[in-house]
DNA sequence: TTCATAAATGAATGAACATTCATTTATATT
DNA sequence: AATATAAATGAATGTTCATTCATTTATGAA
């Protein structure tokens, strides 16, 4: 028998991605995707089952991928500041790896195609609050909601990451992010939320 | 002669955007949006050029909409604390009252639909930049690049907002933005960049 | 009341859409 | 080399799409 040409499911996902960024939702079809790929609208449909799986994989898929960035080295135990540094690192390289991932994950959060009941949730979820409550046990943190510190911990991180994205669009503007200047801005989140 | 049905136009617009909210681009259709706005679909066309025109009418409203909103009071000579505050005030009131819009630009900030360089640089961004420039001159602040100051100050409350829009479809979590909180988690912003 | 005119329409057009299916093609096993 | 089987296909299906247009409707001005 013929066997399977992993190369093909490969470029559907790779395609079908760079597309609905570049293109939005509103550009994207089955059969665009089909000639981007090099394959035959019916190819697609022996890797997934219709248009609304594809995307739903997309999504998942990427969705792990950004797990497995932010947790690379990463130790719930770990002090506040050195565990959040690292995460402020591990996301801000991960946005620079796929730098498609963020834009693909924007058109999708508030979209109603993915079953946001089916994600299960992760072990990255649980990382993360046990980080912050040992965190908070320890006594390194000012008490707080979670949701509080979430939004003073990550929200700078992510206008910055979307700073740094859009700069290529914003012809007169020069704005990079280096390691340095995501120090200078860590620093003052650490000042906020530091006992 | 026959007289313009303001009410339609205003119809038009109104199940446009809810329907993009709730159904996102996908579902959103010319021949949809005539029917839930109980019109023929060929009078859109009377009140805009085609769907592209449409689409950019909405979006420049609403840009306007959050622009006026988030001056109501404002005025770049206020003290750091004062203007900032208020910022943040009356950026939360706009989300609650107009909660649809920023689902809205949510959808469209990546989505290629939005011919970006025609939208005129506003007023709304010259107040800005005057109001911390002014906080600079005064000494109230820790000397930053603009785009660390902006991810400081909004970075949190953003984070804090889709929070709060999320919450509805999120069964099981309790989570509601209180003024209270706000403040909570705004005075640990001040505490950042305050010099 | 009549007339002129712009608003509003429903039906029609051709293009693009997601998906299916009868064939053809490649390959692992024999 | 022959066979069996799953991969891969291009063309076709019926649907929905954005947009247009010949016609009808409502209303301010006469």
């Amino acid at each position: 028998m013929r066997t399977r040409d992993e190369a093909k499911e490969v470029a559907i996902r790779e395609k079908a991605i760079e597309m609905i960024v570049k293109e939005g939702f509103d550009g994207f079809s089955m059969q665009k995707l089909a000639k981007a790929a090099n394959i035959s609208p019916a190819t697609i449909y022996l890797y997934f089952k219709n248009r609304e799986d594809l995307l739903n994989q997309l999504y998942i898929t990427i969705d792990e991928v950004f797990s497995d960035s932010s947790l690379r080295g990463f130790d719930p135990e770990m002090t506040f500041e050195e565990g959040l540094w690292l995460q402020w690192k591990n996301r801000f390289d991960h946005h620079v790896n796929y730098p498609n991932h963020i834009l693909f994950m924007e058109q999708f959060r508030s979209s109603p195609l993915v079953d946001h009941k089916d994600i299960k949730i992760t072990k990255f979820k649980a990382a993360m609050e046990q980080f912050f409550s040992n965190a908070i046990k320890r006594g390194e943190l000012t008490e707080l909601p979670l949701e509080i510190f979430w939004a003073i911990a990550y929200g700078p991180l992510y206008t910055l990451i979307k700073f740094h994205m859009l700069k290529k669009s914003l012809a007169g503007r020069k704005f990079s992010l280096t390691e340095a200047k995501m120090r200078d801005a860590f620093n003052l989140v650490v000042k906020a939320l530091k006992k």
